[in-house]
Parts: structure tokens; sequence; C-alpha cells
DNA sequence: TATATATTGTTGCAAAAGCAACATATTTTT
DNA sequence: AAAAATATGTTGCTTTTGCAACAATATATA
């Protein structure tokens, strides 16, 4: 989800080091190999090492929902949030995930060890980038037109690109699902906000005109 | 927003020597003050010792946005998450906070302290409730119509209270906020639910029925 | 390079939802 | 207890949105 890895700031050895310590596992995954079923239930802490993977639900009429698109360098655990069972990770394509007790993580041995602190700050973080993230998408679902929402997912993405003239990082049919709208009213509106002159826009690539 | 509090588990003496080594100050609010501005560029941590507190938006046309509603033991900082930086977070009663520098909270001095373990693994679960939370009001705004979005949210609320037979914890007027419909058009939508006998209510006393 | 698959773009029509403007009931304040 | 302020309940009308069914591009795969 977000660019920065959760053992940044630690050296290699360190790492290994306190992987060592917390007897973490590194496990292996096939594309679509179910990484971990009954989310909420676990007490153990993951780290997306190398590869993609997705929190899904599968709903009752057997259509499956993607709630969460994972990295490398994400994480993922009972904290990843929801009070439902129905929750599983899968792996998006081939990848590699470390796992050890969640437990090792918060408690600590008698000794200061900066690595250990390092490593907790970075899960915070990591926790509130997705917080943040979760909060942004709130604010969108929370207009009430689609082209309050589109105004207000392109004002965030210029934020972040620090440009006008922005491109949507995923197809337009994604953006839909993201904005939680029909895909040909979506359409319909950006052509409506081209006409008057709002932006002006080819596919992707949109300039901001306010 | 959860009914645990930051330092359960620790006991006064503990919480006492803990907030002394972090050099922590409780402040006083009167309802309405203006507890922290530019929420996402504090370095401190705030926990709510006593009374209630709104994060909330002002908007450019004067118009100001909840964002949440805080209760005693809540706690929030720059990872309450957003990246926008007119974010206020307002007294919603007298209310006690206390604040602390976050580095105090990540760092550690060299012995081993059972307080500070606890403590960093009840901010962890603070915040991962949040993101339960959040996650919950993301999948329910995605929902397409107004009756779905509320079968989900009576779905949910159903499942915390354990029965059937649930109330809306808030007025009927916030709960179209909540869910980011017209007032009017969400008391339209309950009533042809109640006429498809999928509920049987009366204000905020639902019954469901299936 | 041809073929298959996915993405983008478009439209008519029907359904859902928003808006405005009320009436009525309930709760809070004086 | 009266008055004021909130909250709930209702309706006609209009706008927005979703759905379905396409055509046209672009991208990936054999």
């Amino acid at each position: 989800m977000n660019d920065f890895m959760v053992f940044d700031g630690i050296n290699d050895n360190d790492v290994k080091k306190l992987l060592n310590e917390f007897n973490a596992l590194t496990l292996h995954f096939k594309k679509d190999a179910t990484i971990l079923s009954n989310v909420s239930n676990t007490s153990s802490f993951f780290i997306i090492q190398e590869g993609k993977a997705n929190i899904v639900r599968y709903n009752f009429n057997g259509t499956k929902t993607i709630i969460e698109k994972m990295d490398k360098g994400d994480i993922f655990g009972s904290f990843s949030g929801t009070i439902d069972d129905d929750l599983y990770v899968i792996a998006a394509s081939e990848c590699d995930i470390i796992t050890f007790e969640y437990n090792k993580l918060i408690s600590r041995s008698g000794k200061n060890n900066e690595a250990h602190n390092k490593l907790i700050d970075n899960v915070l973080n990591k926790i509130a980038d997705k917080l943040t993230y979760y909060n942004e998408r709130i604010e969108i679902l929370t207009e009430k037109t689609i082209r309050d929402k589109l105004l207000k997912y392109f004002g965030y993405l210029s934020k972040k690109q620090i440009t006008k003239a922005i491109v949507i990082p995923f197809t337009l049919s994604d953006l839909s699902d993201y904005l939680a709208v029909d895909r040909s009213a979506m359409m319909r509106e950006i052509k409506y906000m081209n006409d008057d002159g709002l932006i002006q826009s080819k596919g992707r690539y949109i300039n901001l005109k306010y």
C-alpha cells in the first residue's frame, strides 16, 4: 500500500538477529494460494517480503470482494481489521511471507534494543498509514454525487503527485470500484466534467482545470 | 470509540511512573475548546483521560464535518490519519487530556519494563480497533443502494448487540450522515423495508425479520 | 501477426435517491 | 408547564445513477 518497508532503518544483520529471536519463519506461496484464513483470529504477525497478496471476502453468493491489495513491505494480521470471520489472505503473485508470533513483537527482553524499537515504530507507522488510507477512502465515499467523489479523489491524487496533470494509477474500471459507483455512470460524468471545462482528460490522463 | 482503555492491565502506580518518565502533561479543556489544530503535524501523542472530543474538518464553505467521535480512553495524534491539514480536535465536553512526545512511547530505557510493553500493546490494539471500525464503515459505504447500506449496518449491529432486536445507538438523523445518504430517502427506504416484511421498526428500535 | 481478452467509451431507459417543504412527535430548556 | 429546539415521519417532483447492451480501442497471448 505504501512504499516504506517495515525493516527500513534497521541494518540487515540486526534484521536477521531479530527474526531469529522471534523464531520467525519465511514461507513461500504460489499465486492464488491461501496464505491465511480466518484473519481476525490469528495470533501471528505477517510481513510480505516479496510479491503481492490480497485480503478478500467470499460473499454468501460466491462472489469475492478484494478488501485490500497489499504489496511487498505490507503487513497483516488480526489487526488488519474486521469483525467478520470470512476474510482470507490470498497470494496475488508468487510471494514470500515472514511470520512470527505477534507477542514476540510486543514483549521485550531486558536489554535495550535499538532495532526492536525501530521495528515497533515502523509497525505503528505502517498501521497509521493504513488508517490514513482508509480515512481518505471514507472521505471520498462520503461524497454524495459521482462528480464530487471524482473531484475529491482527483484532489488527493493531485496532492500526492504534486501536479495538476494527474495519472490514475489503475484502470478506470478499478476506479469505479474504488469509488463504489457504476462504471458507465462514472464515464458519463467524466465526459460532463470535460464538457463543463472542469477537467481535460483522455483515459487515465487527467488535467485539472481548477 | 471502543471500551477498553490504553492503561488497562497496568497498575496505577506503574501508570504514574510511566507518565513521569514520559514527561507527560495533563491538560484540561472546556467544551468546544480547540485541543489540537493541524492534527497531521503533531509529534505528540494524546490520550483522553476524561470526557469526549471530536476530530473535525472545517470545510471551505464554513460547514464542519465530524470525522470521528472519541470518548474516554481513546487516543489521537498524527497517526489519526489524514493527509489534509485542516483537521482539528475539539472538546465535545469538558475533558482531561494526557499528552507526551510520541518518541517517548517508542524508545525504551535500558531496563525491561512490563508496563511499557503492555502500553505499546494496548496502543497497537487501539489503533487496530480504529482500523476495524473504519473498515466496517467502508464496507457499508461501498454498498450501492440505501437498502443494502442499511442491511449491512444492521447486520454489524446485530452481531455486536447479539440480538435481532437492535437499537440504533444514535439518532436516525445521525445514521443518515453515517451512511452518507439523504435522511428523507433513508426514512422512505426504512418504510419500504417494513412493507416488504424485511424488518419491523419503530424509530430507532428495529427487529430484523431475516 | 493474428486472435483472444481486457479496457474504454457511449446510449436509452428504468430505478433509486436527493431536495424541498411540510406535519407531527419527542426532548430539552426556560 | 409552556416554549423552543430536535428528531421523526411523509410526499411530490426532479435529478442522478444504475443497468444493459453495445462499439471501438488497446493490450496480452498463442
